[in-house]
RNA sequence: GGGCGGAUAGCUCAGCGGUAGAGCAUCGCCCUUACAAGGCGAGGGUCGCAGGUUCGAAACCUGCUCCGCCCACCA
């Protein structure tokens, strides 16, 4: 870690006594000086040129330039640096590439919210061009916190190399890519159902759901009359609004209660309008409610299925700021929720009423804003996934790449093989825009750059797509992207596939599974080699930090208090696999004590090398006693430890066996036993203590 | 409904088939020339519960109880 080359040069001996040490460990000095001696010096550049050596690389998750770096950040940078320094140190060319994030959604709704706070205005007010002009502004404000903040942890970045997912040469990737996937038919353009936030107003892919179980809501049962007079059935439902939209009442075909009512046709409660009964055995479930289901084919997936199964219209009756339309007849104009309890009264004054049970439904919340999601009807870019996902799938299975720890290859698995398609189209301004444009006709032309007519029917002009693609699209192409990808160059054929994808649990499917797909398809090679997944970083109670809980720790109030040695070191000791990890502040002071103690065993050192100088000692000369032997032993075995440790990902491991060498061993033990050697009168026993301080 | 992880000293965690460990906290004694962010020493655990395998289990197997997480279209 920084110590060892903070110890040594700082008091590297030429023959007398090197600068003084300080008595106690000062890491806002120390890490100051070496932060800036090691940006001056520049000497984590890699060089793609050099075939001389093998290569290692990593490329940084780029954080969101939302904001400050969090303690999982902090995580990622520690264990990253270990790896980098650790090849670096052993003879590898090695390269640990930067940036960060555009983070789409979350970084406009900033931005968004600031431009409301300090002017007043919404990005409507601005138009686009002005608010992108807004949003550019900021990110070049804070963007580089991001790079401070890595520098104040310590981290051995190429920061030449440093990339951001929308400048000019990823955009370029970015718009390469989606053209290449149009042209083999894996990205197309279509009106389904899709997960849409009203309040972002913006369609979300699968993955930006939440659930929510604990939401406690009602099912009611509410009776739709048959239009011959014959009766009613009677429908069980939690979302009694959309029943507007309602085109059919299905029922299971094996039903001895409905099958004579199969074909029959109901009349719709609120509205004057005829629905039929159909059977589906796959939608109903007999046993549940009253095993009749009301169809809403444009509110809901299931009924989606259905729809298309027995054909059936589309009745779009929510609007996308979440209030009902025009066909929502009695309760149009009104918000969703309240439309709800209308519709209830309206059921109860017609006496079609038949009970309501208290019951749990499972709620899509938008994973940003925690609006409550509507499912709704769209046009839609998507990417074709299943022809991406099963190279993606092999090359786990043939073990090109690795997941540590290996319990997460089957989540991985489990994800791939059941895989829907992407959407990846978002109703924002930040992002990459789609690079598609439409003529008059409304014919779509794909193009890498603004095509001057409309290649279908030759008429200009065009009109660009005014979405943006989804923030994990471009974050799909990072391990090629940063590295100059189209074009061929010395930086991929170098570090591509990079050695190890270091990065948290909770984004295997958002981007560890999207970097594996388009990392075989664009580059024909696996992204990585191994992907090491870390711990969630949790508070002391093991609650996941989160803004909205306030219980975020920063890291540089940590790297201010204790020093970034302190933390570095604490969160590899804590990085056991398999476990998340709680951050207790107590073993934070027990790791800066640490830093201490090895500042002055270093002290020490120094301060008793007058006189001697590393040319001329010979390491266990003949005054060499058994104290010199043991611990050099003791030495060679923690060095192995460390080692073996890494090579497993046991970062804990390796931290413990640093950690009980330079206290337990050559601090309580052999400084003690040395100090007669040092003091005494015998010149060469002196000698051979010094050297092996040295050592 | 599936899947995964955890339950070990007061606290945070290692250990994962061979006499219970670390750090912090607690208590006692030491401010003698690397370090009081220190030294020496002490106390403290029937290793979630119940069975089983074994010469031997905290560790392996089975069941259970609590936590936590992920995935899933039960209206």
């Amino acid at each position: 870690m920084m110590l060892e080359g903070d110890a040594s040069a700082a008091g590297a001996p030429e023959g007398g006594l090197g600068p003084r040490l300080s008595k106690g460990y000062e890491h806002r000095e120390v890490e100051a000086r070496w932060s800036r001696a090691w940006k001056e010096g520049g000497y984590f550049h890699a060089d793609a040129t050099d075939r001389s050596r093998p290569p290692f690389s990593i490329v940084l998750p780029p954080p969101n330039v939302t904001g400050s770096l969090h303690l999982g950040h902090a995580l990622t940078a520690t264990i990253q640096d270990l790896l980098a320094r650790w090849k670096r140190m052993s003879g590898f060319n090695t390269l640990w590439l930067p940036g960060t994030d555009h983070a789409g959604i979350a970084t406009q709704m900033i931005v968004e919210k600031e431009l409301q706070r300090t002017e007043g205005v919404s990005r409507h007010d601005l138009g686009r061009a002005e608010f992108l002009k807004r949003v550019w502004a900021w990110k070049e404000k804070y963007g580089s916190r991001i790079a401070e903040q890595h520098e104040a942890l310590g981290a051995s970045l190429d920061w030449e190399r440093e990339r951001f997912t929308m400048d000019e040469g990823l955009s370029r990737a970015v718009r390469e890519v989606f053209v290449r996937l149009h042209e083999e038919g894996l990205v197309y353009r279509e009106r389904k159902l899709i997960n849409w936030c009203p309040r972002c107003r913006t369609a979300l892919s699968d993955l930006e759901v939440t659930r929510d179980e604990a939401h406690q809501g009602e099912l009611w049962s509410f009776a739709y009359q048959l239009s011959d007079g014959s009766g009613e059935i009677v429908v069980a439902t939690t979302r009694p609004e959309t029943m507007l939209g309602d085109t059919a009442v299905a029922v299971h075909p094996e039903d001895e209660r409905y099958r004579h009512l199969v074909g029959k046709k109901v009349v719709h409660p609120l509205i004057d309008r005829e629905i039929p009964i159909v059977a589906d055995a796959i939608l109903v479930d007999p046993a549940f409610g009253t095993g009749a289901v009301k169809v809403t084919p444009a509110h809901d997936f299931n009924d989606f299925e259905v729809g298309k199964r027995h054909d059936l219209e589309l009745l779009t009756v929510i609007d996308l700021d979440g209030t009902m339309n025009a066909e929502a007849g009695p309760v149009a104009g009104m918000d969703r929720f309240e439309a709800r309890r209308r519709v209830k009264e309206l059921i109860v004054e017609k006496g079609l009423d038949r009970g309501t049970k208290a019951h749990v439904l499972p709620l899509g919340k938008c994973q940003r804003c925690e609006t409550v999601l509507e499912p709704l009807l769209s046009q839609q870019w998507f990417v074709k996934i299943a022809p991406l996902a099963g190279p993606a799938v092999a090359a786990v299975q043939d073990g090109s790449t690795r997941f540590i720890p290996e319990g997460w290859t089957n989540t991985y698995m489990a994800w791939m093989r059941d895989i829907h398609d992407w959407c990846i189209s978002r109703q924002l301004w930040w992002g990459h825009q789609i690079p598609a444009w439409y003529c008059a006709d409304g014919h779509v032309t794909v193009d890498r750059s603004t095509p001057p007519a409309c290649s279908t029917c030759g008429k200009g002009g065009l009109r660009q797509d005014e979405d943006v693609l989804d923030t994990w699209f471009s974050s799909a192409l990072w391990p090629f992207s940063t590295m100059g990808w189209p074009e061929k160059t010395d930086t991929l054929r170098t570090f591509y596939p990079t050695s190890v994808m270091e990065t948290g649990h909770d984004i295997i499917f958002f981007w560890v599974a999207r970097m594996m797909m388009m990392g075989l398809h664009f580059m024909g090679e696996v992204p990585f080699r191994v992907v090491y997944l870390h711990p969630m970083v949790r508070d002391e109670k093991g609650q996941k930090m989160s803004k909205t809980k306030g219980n975020v720790i920063d890291p540089l109030v940590i790297t201010e208090r204790y020093g970034a040695d302190a933390l570095r070191f604490t969160l590899a000791a804590l990085t056991a696999q398999g476990r998340d990890l709680k951050l207790a502040t107590e073993r934070i002071e027990g790791y800066r004590a640490f830093a201490n103690k090895l500042w002055n065993a270093t002290r020490f050192a120094l301060m008793n090398l007058q006189g001697f100088s590393v040319g001329d000692g010979e390491l266990l000369g003949p005054a060499a006693g058994p104290a010199d032997r043991w611990i050099l032993a003791r030495l060679q075995r923690a060095v192995n430890e460390t080692l073996d440790a890494l090579e497993g990902y046991r970062f804990n491991d390796a931290a413990a066996a640093m950690y009980a060498f330079v206290w337990h061993e050559l601090c309580d033990w052999y400084i003690e036993l040395a100090k007669e050697a040092l003091y005494g009168d015998e010149p060469r026993a002196k000698r051979a203590a010094q050297s092996v301080l040295t050592h």
